[in-house]
DNA sequence: TTTGATGCAAAGGATTTGCAAATTT
DNA sequence: AAATTTGCAAATCCTTTGCATCAAA
């Protein structure tokens, strides 16, 4: 029995799709992938499955909170695992890198502002937009 | 002459659909409006526009940076006017309602943020999700 | 077996694009 | 007149659904 506790904890069945999408996600180095992202590197590995598939499985990770889906401004939609900790986006509109942070301060923030309007916090979404350093280096003229 | 500088100093020709989404803006007491918004509002108005006009004036507009264009968690995309201050969002995941707020703090941990790691801020998103006072008084049990 | 999951193709919703006609400068 | 812009319809892109078949419990 090695079926991870994520999928077992989901009440989702173990198929075939859903277990290699969940270690697609644990043994990538790449954190955000898309649908179609999943799909090809799943095709790629000569594993049978539909695109209509990874959406719907994506969606039930989603729900279940093995993955977190994230929609940066004007992008498709990605996922990353929840596992990890709670982290703030920095995507850079050059490269398209994506850097991850936290920062106390800013949490705190955030739950004085909402606690101060009534307003319960179910989830918040923070992404800072820019070029990184290596993008201004190597064209730092480029900027339109 | 009664063409807006905005519209003027944005280099694009003074149309009416041009004209028109543009008063939308300002004279509208919502301040957050989606393309199709935005079209059966002039379409009511009885001015005779087109849906693909209306896509394409905005992304000039916003292009202009006479608006931003905003997109949150899995809607449609929205636009406002770019010159009210800066500020970020809070959403009720109940009923919609967009409150907007602004905190001097996380601004300013954001930009160093982003400085310390040699990158150049363009723009930055910051949402809360969540439930409203109102949303949490009528159906306190409803969460789900 | 019973229930849930899959793949495929078709459907959808939002947004974009090609193009000839209409408008602005 | 020259350069843009518009409306319409068709095309795209991403995502969701219907449904008959297949697999997990």
């Amino acid at each position: 029995m090695e079926i991870p506790k994520e999928l077992r904890d989901s009440g989702l069945k173990a198929t075939l799709p859903r277990l290699k999408i969940l270690e697609l996600f644990q043994q990538s180095d790449v954190r955000h992938l898309s649908a179609e992202d999943v799909y090809r590197l799943l095709i790629r590995d000569n594993i049978d499955v539909g695109l209509a598939t990874i959406y719907r499985v994506l969606m039930q990770f989603a729900e279940a909170r093995i993955l977190w889906r994230r929609q940066f401004e004007g992008e498709r939609a990605v996922f990353e695992l929840s596992a990890s900790e709670h982290h703030d986006h920095m995507v850079c509109v050059d490269c398209g890198k994506v850097e991850e942070f936290i920062d106390e301060a800013i949490e705190r923030r955030q739950s004085l502002i909402a606690k101060q309007r009534g307003f319960m916090l179910r989830d918040h979404s923070l992404s800072l937009y820019g070029s990184c350093s290596s993008c201004t280096a190597l064209a730092p003229n480029t900027l339109k």
